[in-house]
DNA sequence: GCCGTTTTCGGCCCGACTGTTTTCAGTCG
């Protein structure tokens, strides 16, 4: 329902600013954006307290709270299907081509008839487009290369695919005469789960250098544009592509441009609103403060720090920037220590060749010492995986005893780490697990997983998943919703009775780091961390370079709010056995 | 259409780049 509403509101939107109507399209962006947000169904909202409560949610008001009411009683909203009619085109595929946007759609339509992104190429291919006001020759070749790209890729990419990315353009830029500093910034410094495009800034005494290397990087496919500062691209990538920006900016400026250019879009509007109430200007020059001659001087702009804390704010780290309250948060000085991206000891969830995983016991623990952790516990699949050749009870006692030689063996090496013994126990269809309790009862840690029957309806899956968290011998729960993100959706959950259950008996819930999964997402590890749930971080590592994938599960739970006390392996190895079930 | 220690009316973020312009509109972030 929900999502549903995302996308009519945002399509509502681009319909009102195809029409040049004033002003609408922000508020109907910014109800949608809300909505898509919110962890509660709008149609319980509305259960529970009518238009009243609708209007509750901030950036919904009287006339989109009607409009919701409307949807929820009629499964229609009237004014969205007298837009549609007059306008009868695909918006939500045609604001995809890079460099059309809704002005442009509504000429084309007009004039051409066109509702499609197959119509537009039709007509492009045809040279009817270079005809309009306006239009031309390049901008009808632009519009054919921008089809071509939607053709291949059609999306974001997992952020997992696009850090690497970002990285190497980074260092790449790094190397060039003149730079003095190259910074990652937008969505992926907020690293959020998806990415749209990459952000890059840098600072450099050369700007035209740097432009020059950054179009001409091998992976880039084309250049969108090529200026004095700013650059855009699209890279090359097996999943089909993705944009990339590189500014140069005034290294006074640096820190205003990072946070400009970090975003989320949301977040940085309502930041502006604060400067404009305290007598400044903010853009990603500088924090502005006005002359009493009327002129504007800059005040503040080499770090974010600074720009930050002239707003009266405390310094609001990227993750949390999201406008969702961190920003009342940090005016009363009450943003939260978050997690350190190396504050973890430990990593519970690691899979080798005794199953599905590519490599040894020993070979992921070495990696694992080198990444400075010091502990790791096996967690092969169990039986029930079939197709992994998941271990049943015998296999299980045989690795332990394995582990209990290569753990003696590399006492006297350089490698300074503990493997405990465990198991990614299979949970069954009834919430049962596929391996005996007394076996489970000598393994040092045990997650529980479900990974099959995704379909079940919310009160069978929550009733199965709280079985599994009874379980006396269950330590952890493995990423509980098991979503693929962009490919697999959640199972159904009740997950306030499943976290109320956890925190009940102790079972602590996982954040799987791994960038496909990301699982708990940021608003559960919140919803836990309320209630009081025990969380770990682990990688869910099927192959020794996957061990660096921490990063990603801490960064979700630094979104959540998340401290070093609420993560129990950010504790030593003694202190982490005690603090399990 | 939303919002409010400028609160029920009058505001609503703004600059770089491109292409088609003869001074600027559209798109993007």
């Amino acid at each position: 329902m929900n999502q549903e509403l995302v996308t009519i509101f945002t399509e509502m939107a681009e319909l009102f600013a195809m029409q040049d109507v004033p002003f609408k399209p922000r508020a109907f962006e910014k109800a949608a954006l809300a909505i898509g947000e919110l962890s509660e169904s709008v149609k319980d909202i509305h259960k529970k307290g009518g238009i009243a409560a609708l209007e509750e949610i901030s950036g919904v008001g009287r006339g989109i709270a009607e409009r919701i009411e409307e949807y929820i009683k009629t499964g229609h909203i009237k004014d969205y299907e007298h837009l549609k009619k007059k306008m009868p085109v695909n918006i939500e595929e045609l604001t995809r081509i890079e460099g059309v946007g809704p002005k442009m759609i509504h000429t084309l339509y007009e004039k051409l008839g066109v509702r499609t992104v197959k119509d537009l190429e039709k007509a492009a291919k045809t040279g009817k487009v270079a005809k309009l006001p306006r239009f031309g020759k390049k901008s009808e070749e632009k519009i054919l290369k921008s089809i071509e790209f939607f053709k291949q890729s059609g999306g974001r990419l997992g952020i997992g695919e696009a850090l690497p990315l970002a990285r190497q353009i980074k260092e790449r830029l790094e190397k060039v005469p003149g730079v003095e500093r190259v910074e990652i910034a937008g969505s992926l410094r907020r690293w959020q789960e998806t990415i749209g495009d990459i952000d890059v800034l840098a600072v450099s005494s050369e700007p035209e250098k740097v432009m020059d290397t950054f179009v001409k990087m091998s992976g880039v496919q084309h250049v969108h544009a090529h200026g004095d500062t700013k650059s855009s691209v699209r890279l090359h990538t097996p999943a089909g592509g993705i944009d990339a920006d590189v500014r140069v900016v005034p290294k006074k400026s640096f820190g205003a441009a990072l946070q400009y250019f970090t975003g989320n879009k949301a977040h940085n509007v309502a930041l502006r609103k604060i400067a404009i109430e305290k007598g400044y200007k903010l853009n990603e020059y500088g924090l502005f403060k006005q002359m009493a001659n009327g002129k504007w001087r800059m005040a503040y702009g080499k770090t974010e720090e600074e720009i930050y804390k002239a707003l009266g704010l405390q310094y609001i780290e990227p993750e949390m920037r999201l406008d969702e309250g961190e920003l009342a948060l940090a005016e009363k000085n009450k943003l939260p220590k978050l997690i350190d991206y190396d504050g973890l000891k430990g990593d519970l969830q690691v899979q080798t060749n005794w199953t599905d995983g590519a490599d040894s016991i020993e070979t992921m623990a070495k990696t694992a010492a080198d990444l400075g952790l010091e502990y790791i516990a096996i967690t092969d699949h169990t039986r029930s995986l079939a197709m992994t050749g998941g271990a049943d009870e015998k296999k299980l006692l045989r690795q332990m005893k394995e582990i209990e030689r290569i753990n003696h063996k590399i006492q006297d090496t350089r490698y300074k780490i503990q493997i405990l013994s465990g198991a990614e126990v299979n949970i069954k269809k009834d919430g049962s697990l596929d391996i005996d309790d007394e076996v489970l009862a000598k393994l040092d840690v045990v997650g529980a997983a479900i990974h099959s029957h995704f379909k079940l309806s919310k009160k069978e899956q929550t009733e199965r998943l709280i079985r599994a968290i009874e379980n006396p011998h269950v330590d952890i729960i493995f990423h509980p919703t098991t979503r693929v993100v962009t490919r697999r959706e959640p199972i159904e959950l009740d997950m306030e009775a499943v976290l109320k259950a956890a925190a009940r008996t102790g079972t602590a819930m996982e954040i799987d780091a791994h960038p496909w999964r990301l699982d708990l997402k940021d608003e559960y590890i919140r919803a836990a961390i309320a209630l009081g749930v025990k969380l770990v971080i682990d990688t869910d590592a099927h192959r020794a370079e996957e061990l660096r994938y921490l990063e990603y599960g801490i960064a979700q739970a630094r979104r959540a709010g998340a401290k070093k006390k609420d993560i129990l392996n950010t504790l030593p190895v003694g202190e982490f056995i005690k603090a399990l079930k």
